[in-house]
DNA sequence: GATGACATACCGACTGGTTAGTCTGCTGGG
DNA sequence: CCCAGCAGACTAACCAGTCGGTATGTCATC
């Protein structure tokens, strides 16, 4: 066995970075120190400064995660062959359920984009803004072709429902009486009921 | 003349105060120094000591203020005399505009939340329960009227406005295309679709 | 209306504790 | 033999909170 010590298998990276998502995501970015990290990963600083270059790059790994991630999510549902409203609705109901279930990276990811230094947190910027626009595209195409209630901008619509995403790292617990399926299907509902014309 | 130092004219505790909330919005709770803030207030560490019993005591003001101002707002309008639609379309929007107008007391309320100690947390979070509970008691009183639709549940509708009033510190710049008053009313207009029959 | 007792408001040097990151060196596999 | 992979002691910086001190004001007493 290749294994001595205790913990999980999982190469040292993946290890560090797991400790670091829900250590950040309980106690916050600035309130969690890298030793925290290193015991809780089972090793040392040496090992997690031999992999990352700081402690801000376990947090900007956080962020390229869940970005990717819900970025090809996102586009997959918004390529699909089907009616606008179903492609809207799809893709709204999916970033709920992926939220909830990195509901530890959503916190972090809304709570501590501030510790970012300015240029790390300007490429998180473009790329949220990629994201957001992707999504403010669907809205568009539905408010052009008569599905959708011109009422109020599609950018406005877009970060309407991106609050509430936002927002779900506050309120939704596992065991609360909802599960993630319902939540989805009821915050999706409520914007395309909105956007009825 | 009793005044002989510079900045502003505002009792010690208030200048305090104004340069702890700026500064917490700008860059969180635990990257601002106690020394920043009262250098920024003109004094000194002695005088914030004399005034408040710890650098925690300074947000949780920020916190007792913003949620005394909002729960009073609330009750006016919910008390009102006029329709229930009307009631909650006028509460949601002023929630909108207040919000807006204190956008670094939002960011700090729900950026450094977790900050607070255990124990001021909870109480924190009683009151924000306690003002959760008189909005939706608007959605269900609709709802039981018939002038709501009962799709969805109360509590999620709440949470669903919420989000996006949460949202507002990070999207909303007052340079922006749109005045509060419109984003408000877009936001209220928004959430009264949603809850047509 | 001088004197002393006491309080309020604030100053700023200091302390004890914590932290991110560094550096030297060990070890086992190729 | 060599070096990636890691250990862990160490450093330099920072920070919340303390504490003894000062300046100013207020009130009672003679």
């Amino acid at each position: 066995m290749a294994r001595t010590t205790d913990g999980n298998d999982a190469p040292v990276p993946q290890r560090l970075l797991a400790a670091a998502t829900r250590l950040f995501a309980e106690q916050g970015y600035d309130r969690t120190s890298v030793q925290e990290i290193v015991e809780a990963a089972g090793v040392t600083k040496g090992a997690l400064y031999h992999y990352f270059g700081s402690k801000e790059d376990l947090l900007q790994e956080v962020y390229s995660r869940v970005l990717r991630l819900q970025q090809e999510r996102l586009d997959a549902f918004a390529d699909a062959q089907a009616p606008v409203e179903q492609r809207l609705r799809d893709a709204a109901a999916d970033v709920v359920v992926t939220t909830i279930e990195n509901l530890d990276d959503a916190a972090i990811f809304f709570r501590s984009m501030h510790h970012l230094s300015p240029e790390k947190n300007k490429q998180v910027r473009v790329e949220r803004r990629r994201y957001h626009e992707r999504f403010r595209a669907l809205v568009e195409e539905g408010q052009r072709s008569g599905v959708f209630s011109t009422a109020t901008p599609a950018d406005l619509v877009v970060d309407y429902h991106f609050g509430s995403v936002h927002h779900l790292s506050t309120w939704y617990r596992p065991d609360g009486p909802l599960s993630q399926q319902e939540v989805a299907d009821h915050l999706a509902d409520l914007l395309l009921r909105a956007l009825r014309p």
